[in-house]
DNA sequence: AGTGGTTTTCCATATTATGGAAAGGGATGC
DNA sequence: GCATCCCTTTCCATAATATGGAAAACCACT
């Protein structure tokens, strides 16, 4: 039913994805299980159309040609989100937002906005450092070397309530994971309060979607209750959008 | 040498991507010339690992997978661009610039700062819309569905000397066709000139590289002799980054 | 120079993808 | 309400295509 050559190209592509963008041929082999000569081949095919480069070291790293692609694909993604941000949006009566992880960056990529006259607003296209906002926790509470990334950003204080250390951070994303929701508590910005629920294709967090608003009005819900009702809407959509088959 | 299949798989991606992200199966067939049963056997495996999505309606869209994969590879030639735009700063003096198109975002993924005092600075991230920058003129003058981009985002007015008709905007990008260069005069920030210069992969216009300074210095400049030197540079680069065979 | 760990190449084999043609769906017009 | 057209999906016999083990080449250390 599926072409075997091409999954395993793309098992290739997402085991370098995983591997922060750059792997040897070795160390695809051990992620992937599939035999040298086979790789070698596969990793040849999409050196030729671009998709992968290789480095001076002879290792392989992910090519500019998934960069074209790639913005595209986030664009269409953006978009199949609304309804389920909107659902959101109802369910909370805040704004709601989708963002994912790129680089080290969370970059917002859709957003639907509260009816009220107070709310926020206009945050697509933002890109912050994920330890100061509640969907950049989801995000990296699902990643292994969320130490290493904040080793790369630091974590530069945003406003007094902004966690500062690693170690905390780190406690904070164990966390996470554990009551599969994320706060932000005026943590980027003081007197904007966040929850964040992640968003899953099944096998891994690929985005997350988060409500925000006035620190009073999201206190004053439910959190375990809101986190429950926007982790329905995020597995749905997680599932229209990302899953499909595997 | 490359293997057929997946080579195929990744004409449909690009497809895909050059219809905006979506078509029909026989749109596709009339693209890529693959006979129909190959290409719906193909487009079920991508589909099966999240990289394309089918709607309701039986059409088909790149998907969420691409969106992670993506992200990682703007990492890398983000990364990659760096000594080019080194010689793009020793060239003019000024700040340089790499931005890509993501959907309808122009979004800048490498910098490399200016040695003067008086400098532009720290634009990795930040996500404008094309119409009032020179990058963004680059990056739409090649694409044939330009004027459906402004249909969306509109061309919001940001200075006095922003271009905010369409038809003036579409003149201006035939322009930019014909030089091979674009210029940003004031049209997003007072004072701050820039030219860009087009990066292909020899086939398409996947990113642009800009050098940005204040009006007075960049109006002082050979722009034509400007603009040669840079393009040659982003040629070198989008050889080694994008090109390599196909 | 020698050694260990890579990466790359090779080639006979049968597994795997191929594509033409026919069946199935949906929408549009009569 | 029915027929038509166009687009999508499925099928299957064929051979072209990808496979993977093993050997060779390469590189980096020491």
């Amino acid at each position: 039913m599926s072409v075997q050559s091409v999954d395993r190209a793309l098992d290739i592509l997402e085991a370098l994805a995983d591997q922060g963008g750059e792997a040897g041929l070795s160390e695809i082999a051990a992620r992937t299980g599939l035999p040298y000569g086979t790789i070698h081949r596969l990793l040849q095919t999409l050196l030729n159309r671009g998709y992968v480069r290789q480095e001076s070291d002879r290792r392989y790293a992910l090519g500019g040609s998934l960069v074209r692609v790639g913005g595209v694909a986030e664009g269409m993604v953006g978009g199949w989100a609304e309804p389920y941000l909107t659902k959101m949006v109802e369910l909370s009566g805040e704004t709601a937002n989708m963002a994912v992880l790129e680089g080290d960056f969370v970059v917002y990529v859709a957003q639907v906005p509260s009816p009220r006259r107070l709310r926020m607003f206009a945050e697509v296209g933002r890109r912050v450092l994920p330890h100061s906002t509640a969907v950049g926790k989801v995000l990296l509470a699902d990643r292994a070397d969320a130490a290493a990334v904040f080793g790369r950003t630091g974590l530069p204080r945003r406003t007094e309530h902004t966690i500062t250390s690693v170690e905390r951070m780190l406690a904070e994303l164990a966390a996470v994971r554990e009551c599969g929701y994320a706060m932000d508590l005026g943590e980027e910005e003081l007197g904007v309060h966040c929850l964040a629920v992640p968003v899953s294709d099944g096998d891994r967090v690929v985005a997350g979607m988060s409500v925000s608003g006035p620190a009073e009005r999201i206190d004053a819900l439910d959190r375990d209750e809101l986190a429950r009702g926007l982790r329905k809407i995020a597995d749905d959509f997680g599932a229209e959008a990302f899953g499909s088959g595997r």
